[in-house]
DNA sequence: CGTCCACAGGAATGACGGGCGG
DNA sequence: CCGCCCGTCATTCCTGTGGACG
């Protein structure tokens, strides 16, 4: 037995390691900032002209980026921050880069944790109160005189955790401060965002904003084209898998990191079946494949009855066109209830959480009025089957009535 | 042409568990 | 460490409504 598994090890090791379809997989994942950045030179240009201010050691103002996932709002900041920095050492100006990512660090502490590292204090993990960081944290940043760019990443996160206090206590630092100056740069999806902020933090906040539009199919294809010759070995992709790839992701909302993934996916898929390339079938199995995470992710932390609702829809969807109603949902998901011995939640809630599942891009869902028959909601399927049953069998109640009609 | 079905979906309220500030 | 507050899941009670049917 023993001998068996270190063949098996050695021979995945092996492979691995004379990949015939990668050279570089890396470059193909979400977090790689590449030295190019093709299509936002626009942006590029932007936020260069914003920030160069710091290279005469004057403060700039406050920026608020705005795009959808996948637009390359982290990758342009971090570039930009980059190349100013590098510059900013020729010229012998002190510039503090500083990146947080608010949706690992979102917490006060954690956030004045992270300035302080970049300004060469450490602080300790814990035992100190926020406003003795933040006072500490001022001081070690008053002994110099530096611009610092902050970056706050995933804003909404913070904000949503913590509220706006912190943020109003960075942009009104100069209060604090002599010769140093700290400017924020906030990066958000929700575009919504700045509605529930406060005035005060807003204004000061946004000074300044970016917005990041989405990528359209040519594109995207340049950029995957771009990025594929340094991932993958030469001869192994050709045009029409990349087309593929970049029109997929541009029927979502031009979201390059999705385009990516499909790309590395189907490359890894190719890989796992031994294929001498990357093939078109590889990327829609790819597509499928991510599709199914996604779903397991959003259904595994989703409270019982919201799975069992959804496993109601699920054998109700069966044939006839895929459809069913709220009506129908009800009954049958009270039925599942009565199998297990657990009470079941009353129809307000049921349709809450059909309106729930809607939102997570599960289900599709449609009011419409059967007149003399009332007004309900019509309910489809959204993503395939197999990879719901699959995800909802992972639950051990729910799992419970799968054995028993088997 | 008015009714009335079968729900949609708003408002108020409560149970419960987890995290935070003092 | 404790009380407090907040978010989540849920209930109760409620008003609103498009259109087939009588």
């Amino acid at each position: 037995m023993q001998p068996n598994i270190i063949d098996v090890l050695d021979k995945i090791f092996a492979n691995t390691l004379k990949s015939r379809i990668f050279v570089n997989r890396d470059v193909l994942r979400p977090d790689y900032i590449p030295d190019e950045l093709p299509h936002r030179e626009e942006q590029i240009a932007k936020l260069g002209s914003i920030l160069a201010p710091a290279l005469k050691g004057a403060k700039p103002n406050n920026v608020f980026i705005y795009g959808l996932t996948g637009t390359g709002k982290t990758a342009v900041v971090k570039y930009v921050l980059k190349r100013l920095y590098a510059k900013a050492l020729e010229l012998g100006v002190d510039i503090i880069p500083c990146y947080i990512n608010t949706r690992q660090d979102d917490t006060t502490y954690r956030v004045l944790l992270k300035l302080s590292e970049c300004v060469g204090l450490r602080l300790p993990f814990t035992g100190i109160s926020t406003s003795e960081a933040y006072r500490r944290f001022i001081k070690v940043l008053d002994t110099k005189t530096a611009i610092m760019l902050t970056v706050l990443d995933e804003i909404d996160f913070l904000i949503k955790r913590v509220g706006d206090e912190i943020l109003y206590r960075l942009s009104r630092s100069s209060d604090d401060l002599s010769a140093s100056k700290i400017t924020i740069i906030g990066i958000t999806n929700d575009l919504k965002l700045v509605e529930d902020l406060d005035p005060r933090v807003r204004s000061s906040l946004g000074e300044i904003e970016l917005v990041f539009p989405p990528y359209n199919a040519i594109q995207l294809e340049d950029i995957l084209t771009r990025r594929a010759k340094i991932a993958f070995n030469p001869e192994v992709v050709d045009k029409p898998v990349i087309s593929l790839c970049a029109a997929l992701a541009a029927r979502e909302h031009g979201d390059a990191r999705r385009a990516l993934d499909l790309l590395r996916v189907a490359g890894e898929i190719a890989e796992r079946e031994g294929a001498e390339r990357v093939a078109t079938e590889h990327v829609y199995k790819a597509l499928r494949e991510i599709e199914a995470d996604q779903v397991n992710e959003v259904i595994a932390t989703m409270p019982l009855h919201s799975k069992l609702v959804l496993l109601a829809i699920l054998e109700l969807t069966e044939g006839k066109e895929g459809k069913t109603t709220t009506g129908e949902v009800y009954t049958h998901y009270k039925t599942l209830c009565a199998k297990l011995g657990i009470e079941n939640v009353t129809q307000r809630r049921v349709s809450d959480i059909i309106g729930e599942l809607d939102m997570t891009g599960i289900i599709t869902t449609r009011v419409i009025s059967r007149g003399r028959y009332g007004k309900t909601r019509v309910i489809s399927l959204a993503v395939p089957r197999d990879a719901i049953l699959r995800a909802l069998s992972e639950d051990p109640y729910v799992s419970q009535l799968f054995s028993r009609h088997r």
